[in-house]
This record gives C-alpha cells, structure tokens and sequence, in this order.
DNA sequence: TAGCTATTGAAATTCAATTACAACAAGGTT
DNA sequence: AACCTTGTTGTAATTGAATTTCAATAGCTA
C-alpha cells in the first residue's frame, strides 16, 4: 500500500500535479481492501470508515484517471452501469469471467490466449495498449439448471 | 434482411409479443446498413431516411433486447458512454479492435482463442454465454508515433 | 513568506437509459 | 365484423453515472 502512494507521488512529480491529502486517503483505502469497486462503493466505505473526514465523490471521479495513468489500477469490467476498477500493484495481469446468476467473479489468466493476441497484433501491425476479455455465463454453483 | 424480419416474427410468436410497424422498421432499418450502431445513430438514420414516419427512441430501447434474445444483433462494444450492436445474422462471430487515435473498428476472428477459452470454461465448469474481447490501441495507419 | 496555480467541494449539467402513464392498436374471441 | 383483452407506443418525467462550472482553498516553489 505504501508503494501505492510513493508510486502516485512520483507520478505528481513528473507530472506537476499536486500531492494531496484528499489524494492519498483515495490510495489508501483503495489498496486496504483487496476487491474490485466502481466510483461509488469506494466513496461509501471511505464515508464510513473516515467519519471525521469529508471527501467529495467528484475528487474520486478525477482522481481515478490519474490512478490509471500511474499504474496503480485499472479498469476491470463494468457492471451495471458503473465501471468496476481493480488493483495493478502487485497483482499479475488477468481477465474476467462473471456469474449472471450469482454474480461472482473469477479471475483467470490463460497465457496462451495473451500470447495469441499479441501475436495477432503484430501480424495486423496494430500496437496493443490495452484488452478487455469478459466471459459471461453460470460458474459451477449456479450451473446449467437455473438459468433464469 | 427479409430473414431477419421473419425471424423476429417468429421470435414474437413464440414469446406472445406483437408484431408491430415500429418493430419491423427498425429491424429493416437495421439491417439495411451493416454497421456498427447504438440507438441514438440508429434514431437518427431512421428519422431522416423516414421522415413521414415518426418512432421513439425508447420504442428502439425496448427493442434492443428482443433483437439480442431473438438473435438479431450482439453488443459488440461500448463507445464513450453508448452501446454500440452489430448484426448476427449473416455474420460470423469476432471479436473487435479499436483504434484509440482515428476510432476505427477492426474485426477480427482467431479460432484458437476461442478455442482455448472454450476449454477454459470447460476445465473451470464455467458455462460461457458470451465474451467480449476487445483490444484497444493504435492502427497501422495511427502507428506508434502519434499517440497523442 | 508570498504568490502562482492546481485542487477541492457544492451545485448545476450532460447524457444514456429506464419508468410511469394514458392513448392506442394487434389479434384472438364471440 | 364488432368487441375486448392486453401488449405496445409516445410523451414526459426520472434515474444514475459521469462531467463541468466556479468560487474558495491550499500545495509548492521561488
């Protein structure tokens, strides 16, 4: 967590941005938990976990950029309307399946697959920067059965 | 075009749905273009192309997810803030490049990916009703050099 | 420490998408 | 063919995520 904030202080730095409490306490709580979250769950738990403290949702909404920019997250998928985003820092690349019946999510990594995207990239000559990969389906709980 | 017509027909049968003027113009409207398209460019097409006709942009809303579970149209991708759909029928199935500079949309179909995600989902009891796989980045055209 | 300017929060705004509701019409029933 | 049930439509209001505006504030550097 805290190379998450050095990480974003350097990142000030090189970009003439300014270090900021409100800044921090984003990265903060954003590294304390280990979970996917969109704009607004992250607002609430800092809501109810700094009851002291007052930070606007617009502050997260511009930050959020910034923490992409920087490394320390990124877009996971979307979900229901509002973008889900997840740790960079310390976590191996991945992609994501989702449960459209219990909505859990599985993460997986098939480097095969990566390596089969890169290689169509450059044989189309297309300069990769990013890729979304979601499955949609029923994980082995919901199963076939109650599909709804 | 007149399969798809007919299809959705048959899809409001079998679903005790109407079949109504507005429905089947906005299916013809459709799939007289076979372009990517969200509802508002699709509003728009069918205002200027019609223009005796008048038809909501909610009654296109409401179609969209018959004509997804009717097997008419997909989400391909989602461009700033709108859905974009594409045309099943007749087509076969890709996954979609999307140029960060100039915005150009590539279709692109690697068999062994889908193949290897289809054991992925095997070998993790997982059962895939969709996937989007996109690859954002830069095009031939756009290079490494302009990134902006 | 002064001062330039990035950053903040509150409120207003945008924009896609959904919902409420009254009028309408498709299509089976008599 | 008129009737009636009920799915469908358009208008307008509403939701909800995300962005923008703007005045007040506070980092940072000289």
């Amino acid at each position: 967590m805290e190379k998450a904030v050095q990480k974003f202080r350097q990142y000030c730095q090189d970009n003439g941005m300014r270090n900021t409490p409100e800044r921090e306490l984003i990265i903060k709580e954003l590294y304390r938990v280990d979970e996917h979250f969109d704009v607004d769950r992250l607002f609430l738990r800092i809501r109810n976990r700094h009851l002291k403290l007052k930070l606007s949702k617009v502050s997260i909404y511009r930050a959020v950029p910034h923490l992409i920019k920087a490394g320390l997250i990124r877009e996971a998928f979307s979900d229901s309307g509002a973008i889900c985003y997840e740790h960079v820092l310390g976590h191996d690349h991945h992609d994501h399946m989702k449960c459209l019946k219990c909505g859990e999510v599985i993460e997986f990594y098939e480097k095969e697959i990566d390596e089969m995207q890169q290689k169509l990239c450059e044989r189309l000559d297309f300069e990769m920067v990013w890729h979304v990969h979601v499955i949609g389906g029923y994980c082995k709980k919901c199963g076939k059965i109650n599909k709804k």
